[in-house]
DNA sequence: GTGAAAGCGCTAACAA
DNA sequence: TTGTTAGCGCTTTCAC
């Protein structure tokens, strides 16, 4: 018994079994055309909901598609309507934080979700070297694999943004810009959430607020940021830039800078992300500081973490699932009816009071 | 000037500057024929890397391709090879920890990596609800749109498995499944991990070790189990059941195992996830109990968490990224090569000594 | 309402 | 080595 003979009797099991080992080849549409005595093209019709069908037929189609468990191939569909069904969340190389940070892993449910009730397949594109990009960005921004983008908004000139404005496909960043580009983008008003984040800490009669920034080559560091600015501004005080620390949204950022902080004394500080309050806290609690009794903390994104912490964070609430299910919808608008005029789309934020900054509750 | 004159205005100037905001029809392979003074076939030859072609054509090709830009349409080449360039990663409905455990982002680096190391694109399935499911599924298990499928493993007959099973795609289980079905899968050796942890605490002196396991639906929850009981058996050391209690692989539900054992006054606890570990320390923390020198904590993941905990975690250390990444491997093999014989990967786990467990150091 | 036929843009077998 | 040609499976005019 040889190698092709065992071959072929194994492939002779397996259409008798009909399990799917060695398939049998997909049904295609004439198939169904044929068992239901119709042509392809009135498949075509009852697959794609158009009217001008005879019901009796449409209910006849039907059954046999039921029956036979036929799905359309995506791939001929695509080639002939010019439409993938496919979206893509394209993380650029200079996101570095994808994995530490939680917030990503949330925009990205809140973009899946969306995409599920769209009936939109996702795809994600995590780059991490130049190479990845190279090789990839020119397919994504041609036609032909995904029918839309959400670019992660990053650093001032990313090459990814750069090329995809460049490219033939829809697209819209998620943050806004740091360069005022004449773009589509959906943000989280920032400005408004720092400056929230720091009056609540001076109505609550703290002096020496600080701010531990996120990176400053993000428009959500530097929104944050100047929120924290106009609220001091806005109430005649003048702002110490010593006290401004920047991180880098990550733990390990919030703990080194919390390390330098400490010294100037501050007796609250605005930290621009949950993940770096955790490390914050952790700074504090190792020179034996009380929080909120000697420094009292607001986060901001408000994840789940925010309730776990010691004590829990008073933190700014940002959307994230809302904002990705948001993104999602923008997106296929544009994809419908053009990127002109781009949209802008700010989602506001909320201040979640916990025990962190010390009001009494 | 009314609207429609205003659009045809844009649309003029757009072509005129050459930008993509109404864009001039992609080219196609024939038009690079043309230019190059050849047929389609081969350009589609020079594309795809096949001898035989003469080396000056070549290049001519190449040189035109590269001046215009041209990218062959993905929908098309699909069409005619049968293959789509994209692997997908499906996480089903019952995997609630998608977000919360920094566990799942890790792996979908890995994939992510692998992906672009290999040319492939990354389709991520979440599913939230059953209509998300029965809706995406059926597409999914065809040919068409995804190459094959890496399924995250879960409890015991998830509906997800059993249709990617019954379908036509490739597919690999990102997790041993719990019953022994004839699939092919890739793991991690969790009752090894287990053993280790907790043998680790038995060598130490602790009498009384406890843990905090994972959801016993899950192969993970039930391996590392399986592990720590494997490790008090060997040692002649009678299993306290009250000792054992299940978690949900959330930082929440470290915390409230860990409160139902704090009376029964174990001075270890093998932590099944770091994540959970966590939430464990709080818990202690929160009775005024030292780590270790009250109670010693072995965690397990060695997430980047695991170094900022106080004190720092010892855990056991899972090669997720490298998880990732093999998964890819393994499963391009069974595309290329059929699913027969079923692959067995499992990757080795590495016990990391910090200070959580009281080792001297 | 329905069917025939012409693409969608690429690959691959076959012929030259 | 290269070109010709026939699909890949679906949608969509256009005619009936």
């Amino acid at each position: 018994m040889n190698f092709v003979y065992w071959l072929r009797l194994l492939k002779t099991l397996s259409q008798i079994k009909g399990n799917a080992f060695m398939s049998k080849r997909p049904l295609r549409i004439a198939d169904i055309a044929k068992k239901a005595g119709v042509s392809p093209a009135t498949v075509s019709r009852v697959l794609n909901n158009h009217p001008y069908v005879r019901d009796e037929i449409r209910q006849r189609v039907l059954k046999i598609i039921e029956e036979t468990g036929y799905q359309p191939n995506l791939a001929a569909r695509s080639l002939a309507t010019q439409r993938t069904g496919i979206l893509g969340f394209v993380i650029p190389r200079t996101v570095h934080t994808f994995f530490s940070d939680p917030y990503f892993a949330r925009v990205t449910e809140g973009i899946a979700q969306a995409c599920n009730a769209h009936d939109y397949t996702l795809s994600l594109f995590l780059f991490y070297t130049v190479e990845d990009e190279r090789r990839m960005i020119p397919r994504l921004t041609r036609k032909g694999l995904v029918d839309g983008i959400i670019v992660q908004s990053t650093h001032l000139q990313d090459e990814v943004l750069m090329r995809v404005m460049d490219g033939e496909v829809p697209f819209l960043l998620a943050g806004r810009p740091v360069a005022p580009l004449n773009v589509s983008y959906i943000d989280v008003d920032n400005v408004a959430g720092g400056y929230q984040a720091t009056v609540h800490l001076l109505q609550l009669g703290r002096k020496r607020v600080a701010t531990i920034a996120g990176p400053l080559t993000t428009s959500a560091g530097i929104d944050r940021l100047e929120g924290y600015r106009k609220a001091l501004r806005e109430r005649g005080l003048p702002v110490d830039e010593q006290l401004i620390v920047e991180g880098d949204f990550t733990e390990m950022g919030g703990y080194y800078a919390m390390r330098r902080l400490l010294p100037l004394e501050p007796d609250a500080v605005f930290v621009a992300s949950d993940g770096m309050a955790v490390g914050a806290l952790r700074a504090i609690r190792e020179v034996g500081k009380q929080v909120p009794r000697d420094i009292a903390i607001v986060g901001y994104d408000d994840l789940p973490i925010a309730q776990s912490t010691t004590p829990p964070l008073t933190t700014i609430r940002q959307p994230i699932l809302r904002f990705g299910a948001r993104a999602v919808e923008v997106l296929l608008d544009i994809i419908e009816n053009g990127s002109s005029p781009p949209r802008r789309v700010v989602l506001g934020t909320e201040l979640v009071v916990r025990a962190s900054c010390g009001a009494t509750i």
